[in-house]
DNA sequence: ACATATCTTGACTGTTCGTTCCGGAATGGT
DNA sequence: ACCATTCCGGAACGAACAGTCAAGATATGT
């Protein structure tokens, strides 16, 4: 016995996540929000609460995604071996630092607010320890295959492929350089695998 | 021909750079500045020019300092070996991750504020720049002491360490787990000497 | 068709933003 | 001693900020 929504929730917060992607939390604006959604002040405050509420879902979507991609590690899908899917996954980090690529919504805000706002800190613990379970999984099973060497410790490669993840899209904020950043996973992968 | 400022600029700029560095640039107002520095606001405008300006001067100093920190690792000071000098760089830059720490403040500029400011870019790219080449450097004098395999390619391994620098500070922002970055640090310098 | 709960709209709240204006105080060169 | 110049302090600027209110619009369950 209400009402009907004329706006798509799920596509507003998708737009507001690109604005809060783009420009991080403090420079984005409810203003921005109303733009770039197309949906009035007032539904957004009784749809999301309030900015941080925004903030919030549209990071838990991001994380969700990411989430994903992490998945996609460990799922043997198109028949790749174990280094074969790191290699994928590591060399797409690095494709996706052209210039106009926003980075990693997670490590903005990581970096952004990561000393003022918990739930940020929550959603960055997690995505480090996802990655970096997937990853452990990831080395031991090339290992088995022999396509890393046993001397490897897997748990301490995979923290160091986790930084470096971390280190390419901070940097690709910035200096978005594809060329550099291959250099930079094909050197990793060289010392992963050489002996 | 004029009267004397009652504070001093130098320590000003360098409490004004504490402010920026803990809470970014769009996060930080003047009055924060106002009440960090001392300074009223009026003279902060004469002196600085404005918002930018300030920061720009603090982001200008601390760049100074960072690149001091790159010179520290080619400084045969101590008597350290190459590989000892790079070990010693790479953990301190591990063992800062504690809670309070704040990160570096090029990196969290460059985040924050790289896709709209070319200033910062600038900086990013030059401490980028700099401390590949002292990396590289160091690791060419490693080889020559036979404390690092000739087969590592130098320039790809300093790119390496140089995302690893921003990955560990990147995530110290958030995640200051000082045990964790030096299980990074020691799996990367593992990966660099292990043959 | 009616009642009612919700949505939309736009004006509006008080606060804070970065910045500027101005009048009085203080200083160094003549 | 005076003058030109700079600095300090505080009030004030318009704009933008996050968030709210109230009234009209609309769709659904009855």
């Amino acid at each position: 016995m209400a009402r009907t929504k004329e706006f798509d929730p799920d596509i507003a917060l998708e737009r507001a996540l690109g604005v809060f992607w783009e420009k991080g939390y403090e420079a984005t604006s409810i203003a921005d929000l109303v733009t770039a959604t197309g949906v009035q002040r007032q539904s957004i405050y009784d749809t999301f609460g309030d900015k941080h509420g925004l903030f919030r879902a549209a990071l838990d979507r991001y994380a969700a995604r990411y989430a994903g991609a992490a998945q996609a590690l460990r799922d043997p899908s198109g028949g790749a071996s174990p280094l074969g899917r790191l290699q994928r996954v590591f060399r797409m980090v690095a494709d996706e630092a052209e210039p106009g690529n926003r980075g990693c919504m997670l490590i903005s805000s990581a970096v952004e607010r990561g000393r003022c706002d918990d739930m940020v800190v929550s959603h960055a613990r997690a995505a480090v320890a996802s990655l970096e379970k997937a990853l452990v999984a990831t080395i031991r099973e090339a290992q088995d295959a022999r396509e890393v060497p046993p001397g490897v410790n897997p748990r301490a490669a995979a923290r160091v492929i986790v930084t470096l993840v971390w280190g390419l899209r901070a940097m690709g904020r910035a200096i978005p350089d594809r060329a550099w950043q291959r250099s930079v996973v094909d050197g990793a992968l060289g010392l992963v695998t050489a002996h």
